[in-house]
DNA sequence: ATTGACCTTAGACTGTACTCTAGGGTTTAT
DNA sequence: ATAAACCCTAGAGTACAGTCTAAGGTCAAT
């Protein structure tokens, strides 16, 4: 079990911001000791990093907060409800992963433009190699 | 020509963001007319389609600032300075790539759990569906 | 010519996500 | 045994990104 500063550490985030995430729902140390201080056990550990890299990519702490409450269980009705709403995640992960595609390439193409591309490279803004792009 | 209301509707976003955005150096309109109103051409509507884009993948206002700001010219020395930025930003972009399509197979391993897999389905967060994922 | 929909600025307000401070208790190393 | 490094709570403060309000000017249609 570790202690708030070692997940912190391990997650490269603040204790400040564990105990924020405590405070609306995103983690929740499994136990505490005498003292009464917080310890976290691996599955923590995945759920941080979880929190990290769906924030990283764009999602607030509320969808966060709603994905990680998603558990597909026997109960029919609520399957229906979870269906429709990672369906819903779905698609915008889709758009996300469009745009990132598109930013890169236009990124790419503005490395390249400088220093040692071939080509006469005399002008090149993002806005331009964006527009350049045919697909 | 488009006055702030035309280009706000056409960007799905408020008339006071297209200030804001302003006061902050993103966009600001090539003319005003006599009456004073901002007036956007085409070119703004690219640019504010681009600012769009990058926010939506988690690019904050200032670094979206940077990207725009970008100018490959033949001015040997800015363009090291360019190419160092350019190559970071694109490390971001691929760690971003990466993450979000782990988080998309998270959410279709959690969609096809749910009613309708082949899967028994008895039970599934996107915790396991995380850790489910063996690539 | 006047009503309503648009535009202007300046500045106050809001929500999200932290981040810090104060005042105190605990643990670890010398 | 005492100082440093850690932990606790409650609540204030901050940065970012808008969003709204007030007070007024402009434009198009009736």
């Amino acid at each position: 079990m570790l202690k708030i500063g070692e997940l912190a550490a391990l997650a490269s985030v603040s204790r400040d911001t564990l105990r924020f995430y405590e405070k609306h729902g995103l983690i929740t140390p499994g136990e505490h000791n005498d003292a009464g201080y917080r310890l976290y056990s691996e599955t923590d550990v995945h759920r941080i990093s979880f929190i990290m890299g769906a924030k990283e990519v764009g999602f607030t702490l509320n969808e966060i907060h709603q994905l990680l409450e998603l558990e597909v269980t026997k109960d029919e009705k609520s399957c229906h409800d979870i269906k429709q709403f990672v369906d819903a995640k779905i698609s915008i992960v889709n758009q996300r992963l469009a745009e990132i595609k598109r930013i890169k390439k236009s990124l790419q193409t503005l490395s390249s433009a400088c220093c040692g591309g071939d080509e006469p490279a005399t002008h090149c803004t993002i806005l331009e190699a964006l527009s350049e792009q045919t697909n």
